[in-house]
DNA sequence: AGGAAGATCTACT
DNA sequence: GTAGATCTTCCTA
């Protein structure tokens, strides 16, 4: 990994930084090691006029700057956000990440071994690398969290696909979820999601 | 104190 | 492709 993304990368709209963190490294920061993952699966939510938020969140993020990591529970899975926004209230949701570093450590966290079911969907990653809500509001710009997200030196070409949101059933006219093209990381192939 | 909902996962057919 | 497990937060009483 390279440099920290400051906080500014995080005022933006939630739409653009979603984009724009796919292909970087989410660290997790343990006693004796590091976990690295690459990110390849995004999804941007918005807080007005999104279908999908979820009001009584409201007391519990308001508060959150730009750049802080929002974690929730739902279905028994602790799922991962990062707050990003510009004027109006959002943020983008991890939902797959590609292991770099510390993948014996994420099998053990996970309780599996095939290492593409290790953290392809966002509760799965979570698991893989112990995120819990004791994570909930750490800077991911400051480099003492125990949670950040670098660049990494060298950044690949990827191609971005868009579709529209897993799970979400009244979902707006507009694709809020990407992946890196062809990667074999992302959580969901199937043909309902696929659509360039 | 109890129940329902939920941006999910696994295991099974 | 579907059922059942799972657990935290919020709502009602």
């Amino acid at each position: 990994m390279d440099k920290i993304l400051p906080q500014e990368f995080y005022i933006n709209e939630p739409e653009l930084v979603a984009k724009k963190l796919l292909g970087k490294a989410l660290v997790r920061r343990l006693y004796s090691k590091n976990l690295i993952g690459k990110i390849v699966e995004t999804e941007a939510y918005y807080s007005e006029g999104d279908p999908a938020f979820r009001k009584d969140f409201l007391p519990r993020i308001l508060n959150l700057k730009q750049g802080t990591a929002f974690i929730y529970m739902v279905h028994a899975n602790w799922l991962l956000n990062v707050i990003a926004y510009d004027k109006i209230f959002g943020g983008v949701l991890i939902r797959a990440i590609e292991p770099i570093e510390g993948v014996d450590t994420m099998r053990k966290f996970r309780g599996m071994n095939n290492i593409f079911n290790l953290t392809n969907g966002p509760g799965k990653l979570t698991k893989a690398m112990n995120i819990t809500k004791d994570l909930n509001g750490v800077k991911v710009y400051d480099t003492k969290s125990k949670l950040i997200i670098c660049s990494f030196k060298k950044e690949e070409e990827t191609e971005i696909i868009s579709s529209y949101r897993v799970g979400v059933k009244k979902d707006l006219n507009k694709k809020l979820r990407f992946f890196i093209k062809g990667n074999n990381f992302v959580s969901k192939l199937d043909s309902n999601n696929i659509m360039a």
